[in-house]
DNA sequence: CGCCGCATCACC
DNA sequence: GTGATGCGGCGC
C-alpha cells in the first residue's frame, strides 16, 4: 500500500496523510493536486507532497478521492520552497499552498440539498420552515445553503437541514466543482465546399438578391486573407453586418461557425524593437553586474532616479531569455503602471507575461500554466507572482527593491518578497538583481559588507540634473499669516508659474494620521468604531465613516453621542480637503486627485495617469501613490506638503523611510529637458533627513542612520520578530502576554521588548499587546529561538484559560 | 425539562 | 477552515 502525504489549503500544522488507491498508483506524482475528505463532510483540493509505504501508527487513513490533473501543478522546487517559507515565517504549509494557488485550482467542497424522490409529497409532517425547503426542492431538485438562507430570509438553517433530512425529506452531497472555465469564441470558417476560387466564382454569381449576405461574405474574405482567422464578434464589426445576415450564410451552409478554446492573455505581437540602447554609464553598470554575478548570487543596483535602471534590466533580462532562462521582474504593485507594463510587452511580444492582484482567477489559471510549461518565459509582477511555478528560473529583478510593500502584513503567509527571492533563486542557482534609488539599509549594509556585489549608478539618463530643492519654513509662514490652508505663499508662487508655462505640478501628502474625521464643535467628541479603538475617517464622496482597521462603514453621524448637540464638523488634512483647498486658490486649474480611495477599482489607476499623459491634469495631489512608475515629461514641480508628517512616525525606520519617499518623490519633477524644483513644507526645518535630501546625499543618510541601528539593536544587525496576541478578553490577552514574557526571558533578556498594547490596542472585537524579539543575525540561533517559541506556544494554548488566544508571529517585521 | 447558542475540538 | 460535540443559558 502507497500513502500520500497532502498538503491542504488550511492552517493546519501538519500535512495529512492520505491511502492511494490502485488506480492512482501509476498516475500520481509529488506535487499532484488531488481531492480528499476531511472530516466527515468536507472536500477539498490538496497537493501530494510526498509519496510513501510507510503506514500511520495511529489513525486509520482515507483514501484519495480523485487525482484532479494529468500533471502535477507544481515542481518540487516549490514545494521546497513552501517549506521553507512555513518554517521561516512561521506559518502552515497550507497558508502557502493557500496564498500561492490561484483560487481557481483551490477547490473546496459545497454542500447540496438533493430531493429525495422515495419520500413523496406527503408535507403534513413538517413545519412551515421544513415546507417552504420541502417545497423548492420539489421545484429544483437541488439547492446550495446559500439558497436555502434566501428563502427562510436567515443566516442559520442548519437545524431545519438536519430536522429535513431525518425525515428523509432530502439528502446531502458534497459537491466539489472545477470553477477555472476555458474562454471560448465563434470563429467563422468557410465551409470546405467553397475553398477553392472557382467555387467561390459561382457562389458569387449565384448570390441573387441578397446583396447584404454577399457583402458580408466579402467582408469575411478580406479578414481572413489579412488576418488569417476571424472571429465572430471580429467580423460582425468589422463589416457592420447583424447577426441574423451572418446566420443566413451559416443556414445557406456557406459559412460554419466554430466553438475553439482561447487565451485570456492577450498575446502581444513583437513590435519593431524599442531603443534599449545603452548609455556610457549604463554600459558601464551592466558590465559591473555581469562581473559580480560570477561570483556573487546577489547584487545591488544602485541607480538615482531617472538614471535608467530599466536598460540595464532589458539587457539583463535578454541575456537569460537567450541562455533558455525564465526571469521573474518583480515591482511593487502599484509601480506596475501601464507604462512600464506596455514598454516591456513591445520589447518581448509574447514571451512576456503580466501577473499581479487585478487579474481575475481564470487570468491567473491561464498565466499559472504558462509559467509551469515554460511558454512565459518572462513574468512581469507583483509580490504574489514570486509564487508561481517556475521550471527553470535564472534571474531574478527586483526593482524598487526598498518598498515596503514587498512585505506581505496579512493574511499568513508574511513573507518578504525581496528575502524570499534570493532563497527561491538559490533553488535554481538563478541570480538576484535588487535595484532601487535609495536602497534599504538592510541591502545596502549587506553589498557593503561584499555580501552582495554593488554597482552605482550616479548618472541621470540623458544627462538630466537633479532637481533643485527647497525648504519651505512653515512657521515662519504661519507667524507672517502667509499660509492659504495647508499651502505656503512660497509653493503657490511656485504652481502659479508652473501653470502660466503650462506645466504640471505634483502635491505629495502622506495621508496617514491626518485622515479627515468627524468632530463635534461643542465637546470635542470624535466617533468611534464600535469595534476597534480609531476614530472614524471621513469619506465625503459616500457621505460615510470608514473603520480603517476593520473596513466597516457607518452611516454620518449628525448628533454628538457625548453631549447631544447637533454640530459636528468634517476636520481634515487629506488629499481630499487639499484637493478643494486647491481648488479655491486656483479656481482655473484642473486639479485630479490620487490615492486608495479615488482609484480603487480595476482601471482607475491607469485613467488618472493617462489624464495626466495627456495634459487633462495640471495639478495632481496624491498619497504614496503618485511616488512610483510615474514618467511625466511635462511635470517641473513637486511639493511635499509636510515633511513633518513624515519625519513624526514612531518608528526606528522612520528617517530611511522619509529619505526614500522624498527622494522618490523629488524624482518626478524635471525629466529630459529641464531642470525640475522641489518645494517641501516643514516646521522643523532642521531635520538632518531635510538636508540629506537637499543634497541628494544617499550615503550619509545611510551611515548616520547605520550608527543608530547598531547602538539600540536594530536591522540590519539584528532581526525582528514580532509577536502579536489577541483575544476578547482585554485581562486575558495581557495576562497571556505576561506568561509569554516571562518564559521568553531567561531566553532573550533585554532583546525582548514588551508585552504591551499596541497605538490601537482593539480591532474587531479582539484586544492586542504586542512583543518584539531582538534576534543577533546568526542563522542557527534564530532558527532555535524560532522553534522555542513554537514549543511556548502550545504550551501556552495548552493552558485552559488560554485556549482562545490567537498569536500571530511576523519574522523580520516592517 | 428541553431546546438553542456558543465555545472547543478534531479532522489523516 | 468547519461540522460535530458538549455545556450553560433561558424559556416553558
Amino acid at each position: 500500500m502507497k500513502y500520500a502525504d497532502v498538503i491542504l489549503p488550511l492552517a493546519l500544522p501538519k500535512n495529512y496523510t492520505y491511502s492511494i488507491p490502485e488506480h492512482m498508483e501509476n498516475t500520481i506524482q509529488v506535487g499532484s493536486r488531488v481531492a480528499v475528505q476531511l472530516g466527515k463532510q468536507k472536500k477539498y483540493a490538496g497537493i501530494v507532497k510526498a509519496i510513501h509505504q510507510q503506514a500511520p501508527a495511529d489513525y486509520k487513513t482515507k483514501p484519495l478521492l480523485d487525482l484532479l490533473d494529468k500533471e502535477p501543478v507544481v515542481y518540487p522546487t516549490q514545494l521546497s520552497f513552501w517549506s521553507w517559507i512555513a518554517s521561516y515565517y512561521m506559518c502552515s504549509e497550507g497558508e502557502v499552498l493557500n496564498a500561492a494557488l490561484p483560487a481557481h485550482l483551490k477547490l473546496s467542497s459545497e454542500t447540496l440539498l438533493l430531493h429525495n424522490d422515495a419520500y413523496g409529497d406527503d408535507y403534513t409532517q413538517l413545519d412551515d420552515d421544513e415546507y417552504l425547503i420541502a417545497e423548492a426542492l420539489q421545484i429544483r431538485k437541488e439547492l446550495r445553503i446559500e439558497e436555502v438562507q434566501l428563502i427562510l430570509d436567515k443566516s442559520e438553517v442548519y437545524s431545519v437541514i438536519k430536522k429535513l433530512i431525518e425525515k428523509k425529506v432530502c439528502l446531502v452531497y458534497e459537491e466539489l466543482k472545477e470553477v477555472y472555465k476555458e474562454k471560448t469564441e465563434n470563429f467563422i470558417v468557410l465551409h470546405p465546399n467553397y475553398q477553392q476560387d472557382a467555387q467561390l466564382e459561382a457562389l458569387f454569381n449565384d448570390f441573387g438578391r441578397a446583396p447584404k449576405q454577399m457583402e458580408l461574405l466579402l467582408a469575411y474574405l478580406h479578414l481572413l486573407k489579412t488576418t488569417g482567422e476571424v472571429t465572430q464578434p471580429e467580423l460582425l464589426k468589422k463589416s457592420n453586418a447583424t447577426t441574423a445576415q451572418l446566420k443566413g450564410l451559416v443556414d445557406k451552409g456557406i459559412l460554419l461557425v466554430e466553438k475553439r478554446a482561447v487565451d485570456r492573455i492577450k498575446q502581444h505581437k513583437l513590435d519593431a524593437q524599442l531603443d534599449f540602447t545603452l548609455s556610457p554609464s549604463q554600459e558601464k553598470a551592466l558590465q559591473e553586474v555581469q562581473t559580480h554575478f560570477a561570483t556573487k548570487q546577489v547584487t545591488l543596483l544602485h541607480g538615482v532616479t531617472s538614471s535608467g535602471k530599466t536598460q540595464v534590466y532589458v539587457k539583463m533580462m535578454e541575456e537569460a531569455v537567450a541562455a533558455g532562462k525564465q526571469v521573474l521582474y518583480l515591482l511593487p504593485e502599484i509601480a506596475l503602471t501601464a507604462q512600464i507594463i506596455r514598454r516591456l510587452q513591445k520589447h518581448f511580444g509574447k514571451h512576456i507575461g503580466i501577473y499581479h492582484s487585478r487579474f481575475n482567477n481564470n487570468e491567473r489559471v491561464e498565466i499559472w500554466n504558462k509559467v509551469k510549461n515554460g511558454e512565459l518565459q518572462i513574468v512581469l509582477g507583483a509580490r504574489s507572482s514570486l509564487l508561481l511555478p517556475f521550471r527553470d528560473l535564472g534571474l531574478i529583478i527586483l526593482d524598487e527593491e526598498h518598498d515596503p510593500s514587498y512585505k506581505q502584513q496579512d493574511p499568513a503567509p508574511r513573507y518578504h518578497a525581496r528575502d524570499a527571492a534570493i532563497y527561491y533563486a538559490g533553488l535554481f542557482k538563478a541570480k538576484v538583481l535588487l535595484g532601487s534609488a535609495t536602497p534599504s539599509l538592510e541591502s545596502y549594509y549587506n553589498a557593503q559588507q561584499g555580501k552582495y556585489g554593488l554597482v552605482e549608478l550616479s548618472e541621470r539618463y540623458g544627462g538630466v540634473e537633479m532637481p533643485a530643492m527647497d525648504i519651505v519654513d512653515i512657521k515662519k509662514e504661519m507667524a507672517e499669516k502667509t499660509m492659504d490652508g495647508n499651502i505656503s505663499l512660497a509653493l503657490k508662487t511656485a504652481v502659479t508659474e508652473s501653470l502660466t508655462a503650462q506645466k504640471q505640478v505634483i502635491l505629495f501628502q502622506n495621508r496617514r494620521g491626518y485622515a479627515p474625521f468627524l468632530m463635534c464643535t461643542t465637546c470635542g467628541w470624535i466617533p468611534h468604531c464600535k469595534q476597534c479603538d480609531v476614530s472614524l475617517t471621513y469619506h465625503r464622496n459616500q457621505d460615510k465613516l470608514h473603520c480603517h482597521y476593520c473596513g466597516t462603514r457607518y452611516p454620518y453621524v449628525y448628533t454628538c453621542a457625548a453631549c447631544g448637540s447637533q454640530s459636528l464638523i468634517p476636520k481634515s488634512f487629506g488629499t481630499e480637503k487639499i484637493e478643494d483647498d486647491l481648488q479655491q486658490i486656483f479656481p482655473e486649474a484642473r486639479i485630479a486627485r490620487m490615492d486608495v480611495d479615488s482609484v480603487r477599482n480595476k482601471d482607475s489607476h491607469n485613467k488618472m495617469i493617462k489624464l495626466l499623459e495627456d495634459r487633462e491634469v495640471d495639478i495632481l495631489v496624491g498619497t504614496q501613490m503618485v511616488v512610483k512608475g510615474l514618467d511625466f515629461d511635462n511635470v517641473n514641480l513637486v511639493g511635499i506638503l509636510s515633511a513633518d508628517s513624515l519625519l513624526s512616525y514612531p518608528d526606528f525606520r522612520v528617517n530611511e523611510r522619509a529619505f526614500q519617499l522624498m527622494e522618490q518623490v523629488s524624482g518626478r519633477a524635471g525629466r529630459k529637458h529641464e531642470k525640475g524644483k522641489v518645494l517641501v513644507q516643514a516646521s522643523n526645518t532642521r531635520h538632518p533627513v531635510l538636508h540629506y535630501v537637499l543634497n541628494h546625499d544617499y550615503k550619509a543618510m545611510y551611515e548616520a542612520e547605520l550608527a543608530e541601528r547598531q547602538f539600540f539593536h536594530y536591522p540590519p544587525f539584528y532581526r525582528l520578530l514580532k509577536l502579536t496576541l489577541k483575544h476578547k478578553n482585554q485581562q486575558t490577552v495581557e495576562q497571556a502576554a505576561q506568561i509569554l514574557a516571562s518564559w521568553l526571558n531567561p531566553h532573550i533578556g533585554p532583546q525582548l521588548v514588551g508585552p504591551a498594547a499596541p497605538p490601537v490596542a482593539r480591532v474587531r472585537n479582539n484586544y492586542l499587546q504586542e512583543m518584539l524579539i531582538k534576534l543577533p543575525r546568526d542563522t542557527k540561533a534564530i532558527a532555535q529561538t524560532k522553534h522555542l517559541l513554537r514549543e511556548y506556544f502550545i504550551q501556552l494554548l495548552a493552558e485552559k484559560k488560554f485556549r482562545s488566544v490567537t498569536i500571530v508571529p511576523d519574522v523580520d517585521c516592517v
